[in-house]
RNA sequence: GUCGCCUUCGUCUAUCGGUUAGGACCCCAGGUUUUCAUCCUGGUAAGAGGAGUUCGAUUCUCCUAGGCGAUGCCA
């Protein structure tokens, strides 16, 4: 068994073509069978390298490897020069002449008629030898495929015309690029949106000309915006890789993708290797299913809560070059980032966090210090009470506090709010005491300094 | 216009003709908690419409509507 995935290089990896390759890869893999990736350039004018190398990272950070490729149409040209010339000289292409404009009003008098827009066969028998070239599709009967995901569709050829397969410089189109390609790189299972259901009976009368195998194809419902139009920037990041710097893990990314038209019974959470183990083609959607930016923060959250700590600092590692934290010794940064594991739905979120152990700041949230720090009274006890605290421990912190609530007879809240305040500069910290010996004695008691002198 | 595909809570989905139509996100109400968050309990909310087949249709068939796609010398 051996899949695809075959983007043409125009723009960045974005989130169908991302689920795509997941689906071919995932069904590959469950079947110890081959992923290929090939790049479909034959466009010269819309093809950049800029885009390859975008499409090349988002797979690399989602963990999609292939086991050939990347292969470059580009590259295969006088292959698919090759086969038209035997198409033209088995008589089943053809070379055509027309005019853009009279095709053009050739179409406008169909449509106006009722009729489908098609190309007339006009140029099928001038025996020309310039122009574009022709397949010269079947005429009558109905082309009858089993899509693994659709079930059966079938389509009258009467519907399909004379389809351009070389253009008039001589390069090939991408219904017989992606014939020969599938067909010499061995694909036996096509995996693709389901806009290209349409192209499909266009491709399986190619193969039939040249006598070759069918492969299975699987075509995939589209992603939808939360609107129900096609999935576009309005409807949050498009690209893969801004995915990665709003502090999504990729195993996330890939969970959620599988999730959008796939199912398990209820299952909601899947490890990559689960949806490799657990991948079916049969239990594809076949409705489109509209992104949800929301249920996506979510299961970012619940995947860094059961990821382990190497994980989350290898994905952390970007975020804190990004956001220039330098990580030092002390505190242990795995013992920091285990304690922030429970409280942040993304790594943006948590590198955020991370800054306060290993950065001072000069300067409070204006909004909570005029609330907090209103009275100093219960700080400068507490400042008392830690300075002579000889083991920086979390439980020796938190009886500090709790001497404090008990010497002026106020609530835990009174003395622990300011307090992670004074230490955090925003109030966006957790458990006090922990939070407190982590920043360290030094550290701690500048920073209740601080505040008291705020 | 023509052809193709699709249609279950707002969203993602489950359901092998018989269910009080289940789960998840969101939202709402409680509870735990030293902010936020986590966690726990409960709640609101769905078979596009119409025929037909059947003892019985969300499930099978047809029609209509709507959405998406194709109709490119794009892929």
């Amino acid at each position: 068994m051996k899949s695809r995935f075959a983007p043409s290089p125009t723009g960045y990896l974005h989130i169908g073509g991302a689920r795509t390759a997941l689906f071919a890869w995932a069904w590959a893999k469950k079947q110890h069978g081959k992923f290929v990736l090939r790049i479909e350039d034959t466009d010269l004018e819309r093809s950049t390298q800029v885009s390859v190398d975008a499409i090349l990272q988002g797979m690399d950070w989602l963990g999609l490897d292939y086991d050939e490729g990347p292969f470059y149409q580009t590259d295969r040209f006088n292959r698919y020069k090759q086969v038209v010339q035997q198409l033209l000289d088995e008589k089943k292409a053809y070379y055509c002449e027309c005019s853009k404009e009279r095709l053009q009003i050739l179409h406008e008098d169909l449509i106006k008629q009722g009729k489908k827009a098609k190309y007339d066969g006009c140029c099928r028998d001038k025996n020309l030898n310039i122009g574009v070239v022709r397949f010269n599709n079947p005429e009558e009967g109905l082309v009858v495929f089993n899509d693994a995901v659709k079930g059966q569709i079938s389509i009258n050829n009467k519907e399909l015309d004379d389809l351009i397969i070389a253009r008039s410089d001589g390069t090939p189109t991408y219904n017989l690029t992606v014939v020969i390609d599938d067909h010499d790189m061995q694909i036996n299972c096509v995996i693709r949106g389901d806009d290209h259901i349409n192209n499909t009976p266009k491709q399986i009368n190619l193969y039939q000309a040249l006598g070759w195998h069918l492969p299975k194809f699987a075509h995939l419902p589209m992603i939808l915006g939360s609107n129900g139009a096609r999935l576009s920037k309005r409807h949050g990041a498009v690209s893969v890789m801004a995915y990665r710097n709003a502090g999504f893990l990729p195993e996330c990314l890939l969970n959620y993708l599988a999730r959008l038209g796939w199912s398990h019974g209820d299952q909601e959470i899947f490890s990559t290797d689960e949806i490799v183990k657990l991948f079916e083609l049969k239990n594809i959607n076949k409705a489109p299913a509209s992104f949800n930016q929301d249920k996506l923060l979510w299961l970012n959250q619940e995947t860094i809560k059961s990821s382990s700590i190497e994980n989350l600092l290898n994905n952390l590692t970007w975020h804190f070059q990004n956001q220039a934290i330098t990580v030092t010794d002390t505190p242990d940064i795995k013992t920091v980032v285990q304690h922030l594991q429970d409280r942040c739905k993304t790594l943006v979120d948590m590198a955020g966090e991370v800054k306060m152990f290993y950065q001072d700041f000069d300067t409070f949230d204006e909004k909570l210090a005029t609330k907090h720090f209103k009275d100093k009274t219960p700080l400068k006890h507490l400042l008392t009470k830690l300075e002579a605290i000889s083991t920086w421990q979390a439980n020796n912190i938190k009886q500090a506090v709790k001497e404090v609530c008990f010497e002026l007879n106020i609530g835990f809240g009174k003395v622990g709010q300011p307090f992670r305040l004074a230490l955090s500069g925003n109030g966006n910290a957790g458990s006090i005491d922990i939070v407190a010996e982590l920043v360290g004695k030094d550290k701690a008691l500048s920073r209740l300094k601080m505040a008291i002198s705020f």
